[in-house]
DNA sequence: CTAGTTTATCGTAATATTGCAATATAAATA
DNA sequence: TATTTATATTGCAATATTACGATAAACTAG
C-alpha cells in the first residue's frame, strides 16, 4: 500500500517521524552540514555544493523547510538559508531521553 | 528516478541518513519508545502493542535491526529485542554537534 | 511425532520518493 | 524594457516504501 497509517500513532510520534525522515537522506545531511560549516546564512551557493541538479536541490530544501529544520528568507533575488532551531530542539529532546535511558540501563540482555 | 545517489556523498553522510531514515516512521518510533518504556528486553509483545499486522511489524523490526538501532536475540521460540547503543551513539554525536553550533550561533539572519 | 506459538519471508498492490529536463517565476541589472 | 541570475514548479520515469494475506520456518509442549 505504501501509505503510512499516521492516524494510528500519536501526534508526537508522527512529528518525530517527519523530522527524522527529513534528515534521512544524504543530500539533506550534506545541506545541514554545509549550513553549519559556513557558519552563516547561505545565499545561493548550496546548489554548487551538491552533486545534484538544481531542481533536485530545491526539492530537498523544500522538504527540510516543511519539516521545520531550516528557514529561508528572500535577500534580493537570492534566498538566504539557515538552520531552524525549533525543529532540531524537538529531535534533541527525543534523543536525550533515549541517551538517558541507555546510560542508566542495567538489565541489558541482548 | 527514486534512486538515491549514495556514491556522491561521504560515508558518514550515508550512514547518518540510514539511521535517521530508519527512525523516520511513526511505527518505528513507537517500537523504540516501547522498548524504553518497558525498560527491559521485550520478548514478543511488540506486535500486540502496535496497530499493524504481524508481517508489517516484523518488517519494521528488521529495518531497525539493519540500521543498527535495535538488537534481537532468540529466547526459546520467541525473540528478545532491545535498543542497540551503537546506532544511537552515532546519531547522538551528530545532533550534539548541531546543538553546539546552534547554541553558539551569533549571526542568525533568517 | 503432532499441534500450537512465534517470527520471518514471499508476493503483490498502493503509494511515496528521488532525480532531472523543461519551464515558470521573480528580482537585479544593463 | 530586455537580459541575466536565482529559485520554484511541473511532469514524468525509475525505484523505494508501506502494508498485509498467505505461507514457511523454528521452537515448545503434549
Amino acid at each position: 500500500m505504501g501509505i503510512t497509517k499516521t492516524e494510528h500513532f500519536t501526534e508526537q510520534q508522527n512529528e518525530l517521524a517527519v523530522l527524522a525522515k527529513a534528515i534521512g537522506h544524504p543530500a539533506r545531511i550534506a545541506i545541514i552540514q554545509h549550513l553549519i560549516k559556513v557558519n552563516s546564512c547561505v545565499c545561493g551557493d548550496i546548489v554548487n555544493e551538491l552533486p545534484l541538479a538544481q531542481p533536485t536541490v530545491s526539492q530537498h530544501l523544500k522538504e527540510l523547510k516543511n519539516a521545520g529544520l531550516i528557514k529561508g528568507n528572500f535577500e534580493g533575488n537570492a534566498i538566504c538559508y539557515c538552520l531552524n532551531e525549533e525543529g532540531f530542539r524537538k529531535i534533541k529532546v527525543f534523543f536525550e531521553s533515549i541517551n538517558t535511558y541507555l546510560e542508566n540501563q542495567k538489565n541489558q540482555c541482548c
